[in-house]
DNA sequence: AGTGCGGCCTGTCCGC
DNA sequence: TGCGGACAGGCCGCAC
C-alpha cells in the first residue's frame, strides 16, 4: 500500500524516463478510477514535454507547460515504465506513451487511485488546496501540531494522520511513529504534551526518511518502479506484529481497531 | 466545526 | 475443491 515513502520512491523511480520526454499519446483503458479519467486525455497531453515530476501529500504530478498530471496511487497503484509495445495485463488502467519509446504505465486492481488533469496550479485544485504541510517542511515544527491539537478530542493517530494536519502519515507509519514516541494511538489528540508532539514529529520523520531510504516498505501490493520490493518492512517494530515481542521491553504487541484501521502498540513501551 | 462512518474496489485468506 | 464472507486500506463526502 503506497504511503508517502513508496509515492516519493515511485516519483524519484520514473523521474529519469520521463522528465524531459514528449508524450506521444495516452491510452486509457479503464476509466473507472477513484475519479473519472478525464475524457480527451490524450488530446490534452499529446505533444506536451514532462517538464518535471514531482510530489504533493501522496500524489506524484507530472508538470507540463499547459496544466499538471496528477497521479494518485490509492492503495494498490503502481507506476511502471515499460516499452511501449509491452502488451498490457488486467488492472493496467493507463499508459502515457513517451517520445522515447516507452510508456509510464498505470496500473490499479483496486481502482482506489486517480489520474487528474489540473489546467493551473496544483495547489489550488480542490483535492490539494486544503491539505496541510509536508512532514519535511522545515517550517513545520511541534509547536503547529501542538496548537492545532488544543480542544481535539479524536485520537492522535487519526490527527496525524488527517490530511489537513500533515500529508503522507498513512496506516503502518502512524503506528511506527508513535511507537517510536512512545505514544499510545488511542490518546485524545488534545491531551499530547507539547514534548509529546516534539518527540512524534521527529518520529515521523525518522521514520518517513528511512523508509524512503529503504525504497518504501513492501506489504501486498506495492513495489518499486523496477519492480523490485522495498526493504523497509524489516524495519517494521509493530505493524502487523501482533502477539510478538516488543522491540524495546518484549511485551506483546497489541491490535486495535482505531478509527476503522488497525493499530499496533507496545502497552508498555507506549503511555 | 468537529467527529464518525459509509462507500468505493479486488486479491487473499479463512472456514465450512 | 468451491464458495461465501471478512478483511485490508486512502480518503472523500455525507450525516449528526
Amino acid at each position: 500500500m503506497p504511503e508517502l515513502p513508496e509515492v516519493e520512491t515511485t516519483a524519484q523511480g520514473v523521474r529519469p524516463y520521463v522528465e524531459g520526454r514528449m508524450i506521444r499519446r495516452v491510452i486509457v483503458r479503464e476509466r473507472r478510477l477513484r475519479w473519472p479519467v478525464p475524457r480527451g486525455l490524450t488530446r490534452i497531453l499529446s505533444g506536451l514535454k514532462i517538464l518535471s515530476v514531482s510530489r504533493r501529500a501522496k500524489y506524484i504530478l507530472l508538470d507540463t507547460e499547459k496544466g499538471v498530471l496528477m497521479i494518485h496511487l490509492g492503495m494498490s497503484g503502481r507506476l511502471r515504465v515499460v516499452p511501449a509495445s509491452t502488451p498490457p495485463e488486467k488492472h493496467d488502467h493507463l499508459d502515457i506513451v513517451l517520445s522515447s519509446g516507452k510508456c509510464l504505465r498505470f496500473h490499479d486492481p483496486r481502482r482506489f487511485g486517480s489520474v487528474l488533469w489540473v489546467k493551473g496550479l496544483p495547489d489550488e485544485h480542490p483535492l490539494l488546496a486544503s491539505l496541510g504541510p509536508e512532514p519535511f517542511d522545515p517550517a513545520l515544527d511541534a509547536s503547529y501540531l501542538f496548537d492545532l491539537s488544543r480542544g481535539r478530542t479524536l485520537t492522535i493517530k487519526q490527527f496525524i494522520m488527517d490530511g489537513k494536519v500533515i500529508v503522507g502519515v498513512g496506516n503502518i507509519y502512524a503506528s511506527e511513529a508513535l511507537f517510536r514516541a512512545g505514544i499510545r494511538p488511542g490518546r485524545a489528540a488534545g491531551r499530547v504534551t507539547r514534548k509529546g508532539f516534539a518527540d512524534l514529529l521527529k518520529a515521523i520523520r525518522e521514520v518517513l526518511g528511512e523508509a524512503i531510504e529503504a525504497g518504501g516498505t513492501t506489504l501486498r501490493d506495492y513495489s518499486r518502479v523496477t519492480g523490485e520490493p522495498g526493504y523497509f518492512e524489516q524495519s517494521l517494530n509493530v505493524y502487523e506484529r501482533e502477539g510478538l515481542a516488543c522491540v524495546n521491553c518484549g511485551v506483546s504487541i497489541q491490535r486495535k481497531i482505531i478509527g476503522q484501521r488497525a493499530s499496533y502498540y507496545c502497552p508498555q513501551c507506549q503511555a
